[in-house]
Parts: structure tokens; sequence; C-alpha cells
DNA sequence: GTCTATAGTGCGATAGAC
DNA sequence: GTCTATCGCACTATAGAC
């Protein structure tokens, strides 16, 4: 992050990226499929954070509700003293096209975990895949917003909204 | 497409791509900004598809009708005697993370150009964001659907399907 | 059109942890 | 004694500079 934010991810080579953490290019790909992927890997907790209230909510919870818990949830991933941090990385992402890439390519994984563990629960198609994109969908503007800035909502009440704004848009 | 589709996207090589067209390397490169770039050029009137409509509703038209009718639009792209070359360009897509994550980002242009459009034409925020992202993500998960195995539908009734079946989603 | 830097892979050797 | 992390080295293809 700190030889990215100085030089720019293009400008920064895995050898240098290696030294810094001394260790050899060969074991940083070992450790990394490529490149981008340092910037993105270890978000886990952060998958588990959309999954953990779908799992724990009531049978019966309609998939719309599933998907408001699920964004409230993540929202804990991003306390305010994250948001610098977060502008810091997004802005090294934003500069980038192969890396804006990846995190769409991240956020494609999401929507298929989410879909997935929608399904378990008995939701059908195409309601489970619906679900899953309008969730991830929600999250990505709503992060997006919480970095802007200015801003400084929590990121539980920007998705609140958005996801309102998104009710009132499709019933107009 | 006929390499790729052979031996597949990884192995084949942008020389063998030049060779096969009669071109250098370096010809190649000044066409495509990169190797991947081959199979998403010329997407210009695909794109057009999704704005003529907007551009030609009436003022007053909702932001969720106009993405109905883009919809609508867009799969004039996609009439049946397209699927069988959907499908193999698709399937070449499947078999490459490089190449999915390349869709995405041509997606995440699609969402821009349409969102813009739609600011065009005095439609405010966050709903002119919205309107788009649903609009792409309605009309890339029907087109998945239209290349599926079995299916015989058109794009533009899966996509009003796939779209009504948002809005029920919601408004439940 | 030529030349070169860098990403990324394959294979093997080594050292340490449990 | 097996498993895993690191390293060394040779090699290819992409992609960009000139």
């Amino acid at each position: 992050m700190r030889l990215f934010a100085d030089q720019g991810f293009e400008q920064t080579t895995v050898a240098e990226i290696a030294e810094t953490a001394g260790l050899t290019e060969r074991t940083f790909f070992r450790h990394f499929g490529d490149k981008r992927e340092v910037l993105f890997a270890g978000q886990d907790d952060f998958l588990q954070l959309f999954i953990d209230p779908i799992d724990a909510a009531p049978a019966a919870t309609a998939p719309y509700e599933l998907i408001a818990r699920s964004l409230a949830s993540a929202g804990d991933f991003f306390p305010n003293e994250r948001r610098a941090y977060s502008r810091a990385r997004a802005a090294i992402i934003a500069a980038e096209a192969a890396l804006q890439e990846r995190e769409l390519s991240k956020l494609a994984m999401l929507k298929l975990r989410l879909g997935e563990v929608l399904r378990e629960r008995g939701i059908g198609e195409p309601a489970a895949t619906l679900a899953a994109e309008i969730g991830v969908m929600v999250f990505h503007l709503s992060f997006q917003q919480w970095i802007a800035a200015g801003e400084r909502r929590s990121m539980a009440q920007i998705a609140q909204e958005r996801l309102a704004a998104l009710t009132a848009l499709v019933t107009q």
C-alpha cells in the first residue's frame, strides 16, 4: 500500500514489493496468484459478515429482508475509523483500470457466494440470484458514497437509504 | 475465436493470432490494447441499442420505464440466429477468469454510460445510477439465461420476466 | 519494426516446524 | 518423517518504449 500510494501500482515492481517485505519475488507469487491480488487478499471475514445474518434469520424471512440484514451487518466492517484507510485504498484502485477489474471480479464472487447461501435456504431462481445481485450492488454503491468527500454518515445508514431508493425506483 | 475455441485462450499466443490474421504482433497491439480486448472490441452498436430508446422516450418517462424500454431494445442485438455464436463466445470467456474480469469491466462501463444518459435527462442521484445498475444487471442475468442449455425464449422476453421478478422481490 | 522490462510459471533444493 | 515456507534459476509471453 505504501509503495503503491507513493509511486503508483504500475510503477511498482513485484521485485520491489518482495524486497520491501524481505522476501523473494518467487515467494510473493506463492502467496498471491498475481500482482493485483495482494490488494484483495484476506477478505474472508468481510464475506462472512454478509452471510452470518442470513444464516441467523428465521426460516420464513423474505429474501428482501435477508438482504437488508446482510447489508446492515456488512456495515460493521466499515466503522468510521476505517474510512481514511478505505479512501486511500480506493484511490489506489481508482488510478488503475486493472485494479478496478479485479475489484469487480471480487464483488462478482461475493454475489455468487451470496446466491448459494440464499439457495441453500430454499429460495428459488431467479429470486436468489436477483437478491444476491441487489445486495452486492447496493453495498458497492453505498461504499462508494461512504468514501465520497464530505460524507459522514455510516455505511449501514447509507446502505439502508440506497436500498429504499431502489425500492422506490422500482415501484415508482 | 477459432484459435481460442480449439486450444484455449491462454494457450493461444498473440503471435499466433497475428500470424493467422496475416499481421505482426506489433500491429495486433496497435488495434487492441491487450490480448483480451480482441474478444470485446466493437460493441459500440450494442451500447447504442441501450441508449436510443431512452433518448426517444417522452420527457416525463419514469426511470423504471426507461430501463424497461432499454432492455427491450437491447434484445434486438440477440436474435435467435445469434444464439449459437453467443454460446460459443461465452464458453471461451467462461473458461478463463481473466476474460470474465474483462466482461465485468465492459458491463461496468455500460453502467456508467447509461447513468450519464439518465442524468442528462434530469434524473438525479442516486436514482440514475441505481436505474443504470438495475438495467445492466437484469440484462446480464437475462443474457446468461438466454444462452443456457435448452432455453428457447427471446432475450427481450427473458429480460422482461427478470425485471418483473426483481420488482416482485423488492416490493413484497 | 526493434528492443526490452516485467509478470508469471515450472521445477528443484533447502531449511525449519510439528 | 512429513509438511510447509522460502529461495534459486531458467524460461516464456505480454506489453510498452522508442
